[in-house]
DNA sequence: AATATTGCTGAGGTTACCTCATCATGAGGT
DNA sequence: ACCTCATGATGAGGTAACCTCAGCAATATT
């Protein structure tokens, strides 16, 4: 509601374009017209489900990387700053941010590690697993919603194929 | 070379975990073992891509909105200012940094709107589209290179699907 | 022990966005 | 002609989410 984001409006000019030739390739034609490459789709694909999992967050006011923090640590427990780090694939700096925030809204709590006092161990409280729980909840049917536009058979081949991708 | 980014090494301390239950839903199995939804492993996908997107991008130092805004210049040829913002979906004020950028890169340049002296188009240079040329085929042999993985068919497949999901 | 390494955090920087205020221009009304 | 309001770009200043580098405490190595 607070987004402009339209179907690309095209209020501009055009003029001519000297668009370069390319090699063949799986092309797809969108909706506006434009030639995308597989590439393309994908991103398009991609900033869909990025709008729809941000608006599943709001009603907890948690940001897409606390988010994604409270992912790693409900599937992993707890767990030191730098591993946390690890898994966000951020540095371990970048870490102690993101716990910062989620400690000072007591989603999580630093307890020492008992085997090495340098470390600190982070772990969700009982509200930090209960947000995570409804989080994760909301967010897959958010997803499940854009999914649900394909049939059983498509999803299949479509997690086949990510699969491969993913490798 | 700069980076360190493995396969998530996990040299963490695990826990237990009361991972809360949650509906049926396309599963799929992915490298570490953990589970991941299709959603998480349309992400896993995305950031490879992404990656290799950056990577390609390397050469010519362009950051990868620079990259987009140059696309857009060359599919569609001479913009407003805030048309380019539009197809950039961004902030008006924020499509007149990249501008800024490229202009001091010389890639483009601001000319004044003869129908309006309130508006300023920009174009590409022609040194501009020399190099959104090269990087468009750069990034697709980067791209390609990842659905390469794939046969004819499943590229089919995928193709139909993302534009399935992509409306 | 002396030295090197590791784990976290303070300080400060960067990128790519944003909003709000300002200024010139354009469009419409009287 | 003049006044008012809307619009296009931009200056000023802010934010989120990262980063590096330096420093401190604790552990590991020699």
């Amino acid at each position: 509601m607070t987004e402009a984001d339209g179907e690309t409006p095209v209020t501009g000019v055009n003029g001519e374009t000297p668009v370069p030739g390319e090699n063949g390739e799986t092309r797809v034609t969108g909706v506006n017209g434009d030639d995308e490459s597989l590439a393309e789709a994908f991103w398009g694909v991609a900033r869909r489900l990025r709008r729809r999992s941000r608006e599943a967050l709001e009603p907890w006011d948690i940001t897409p990387s606390q988010a994604r923090a409270i992912g790693v640590l409900a599937r992993h427990g707890m767990l030191r700053l730098s591993a946390l780090a690890e898994h966000l694939r951020i540095a371990p700096r970048s870490a102690t941010e993101v716990v910062d925030d989620l400690q000072a809204r007591g989603l999580v709590e630093r307890r020492p590690d008992p085997g090495d006092r340098r470390a600190t161990l982070v772990a969700l409280t009982g509200e930090g697993g209960r947000v995570g729980a409804a989080i994760r909840a909301a967010r897959q049917t958010e997803a499940e919603r854009l999914f649900a536009d394909l049939d059983d058979a498509d999803r299949e081949q479509l997690a086949r194929i990510l699969r491969t991708l993913g490798g």
